[in-house]
DNA sequence: TGCTGCATGTAAACAGTTACATGATTAG
DNA sequence: CTAATCATGTAACTGTTTACATGCAGCA
């Protein structure tokens, strides 16, 4: 029926613990969750008005000098909501790798024109394996009550090191010898 | 600029080797791309409306007594858009993984209900391993040229077997001893 | 007769992104 | 002084899905 837009369910899971401002939820977002479940920074301030408007979060003004920052708490009802929501199934992943697509119609085309992205990919995940890395270090450091998000991390982590190895064993350690 | 509606590609990759109809192209839509690129059954027929006013295939009705059937055939103009955009650097991977939302705000909620989820996940994994594993049967089979549907198919097995491995991991192999 | 599969399509609603607009504060 | 960052928001557009509507053919 009334399919619930998910970004709801996305902030209201960062005001758990903590009030904070739409600002401050994007960045937060930025860090962990964009990882896997990206949304766009415009997205969060029409939701929190729609939250507001729902009953599940509250807003109050905080003003610093002159800079006014609207400050979100999450209420008893909004808790209900996001745990009636925990609960559901999850839906079905929804995938929309283009990678894929193309991998998948390089036999009408051209190798050498896939290896080119290949080659490409490898190094984004090489470089995001090291975005990863940091953001480990820093979670074991900085916030070892957060179990799952470090769960949620070393699940990324796997599916990385999955892919680099894939592309890696498909071109035969051509890179390998700088920046493994 | 102008982002190009990715459907389009989809469908003219299909076309580069046959002439479809826009059903016989939901058809492989749903058994190939799907499980990687999700298109919904009605984006099919005003996609290839548009890539006719395009210019990038042709239309002729095809009789079969009363019924009446649009086949489409990729045009010269068609190929050339298709290898333009297969030249691109594919756009990053869009996730919206709900099971790994979830996963992540565990630390908020309770245990038991994710484990509940994780559960659910792991039939249904196991079920999609085994529908992967007839599909890789049949294209060695039937379509021993698409050596690249295969390794397109083969990169989805092997994230599958991950996340087998890893939600069995968690949960201690309480289910191995039936149907692994 | 009614069900399933083949076959094509449209309208309305909704979700999501892009681009824009504004302004305060802080560090160099 | 100016660039970066903090901070909030809107309008327009585009893409996508849902639900609906139609009708033929074959089979039980």
């Amino acid at each position: 029926m009334t399919k619930e837009k998910k970004t709801k369910f996305v902030i209201l899971g960062f005001l758990l613990n903590d009030s904070l401002s739409g600002y401050e939820i994007g960045e937060m977002i930025k860090e962990s969750t964009n990882n896997f479940w990206q949304e766009s920074d415009a997205s969060i301030y029409p939701t929190l008005k729609l939250l507001t408007k729902e009953g599940f979060v509250s807003a109050e003004p905080v003003y610093v000098g002159k800079r006014r920052k609207e400050v979100f708490t999450i209420t008893n009802a909004g808790r209900e909501a996001f745990l009636e929501w925990f609960k559901r199934s999850p839906d079905p992943d929804q995938h929309r790798e283009e990678f894929l697509l193309k991998l998948f119609f390089t036999d009408e085309t051209t190798e050498e024109q896939m290896q080119r992205h290949c080659d490409e990919k490898l190094r984004e995940l090489k470089k995001l394996r090291e975005k990863y890395k940091e953001i480990e270090d820093f979670l074991i450091k900085q916030s070892p009550r957060k179990t799952y998000w470090l769960k949620t991390l070393l699940v990324g982590l796997a599916h990385l090191e999955l892919d680099i190895s894939l592309l890696q064993e498909q071109y035969g350690e051509v890179y390998a010898t700088n920046n493994n």
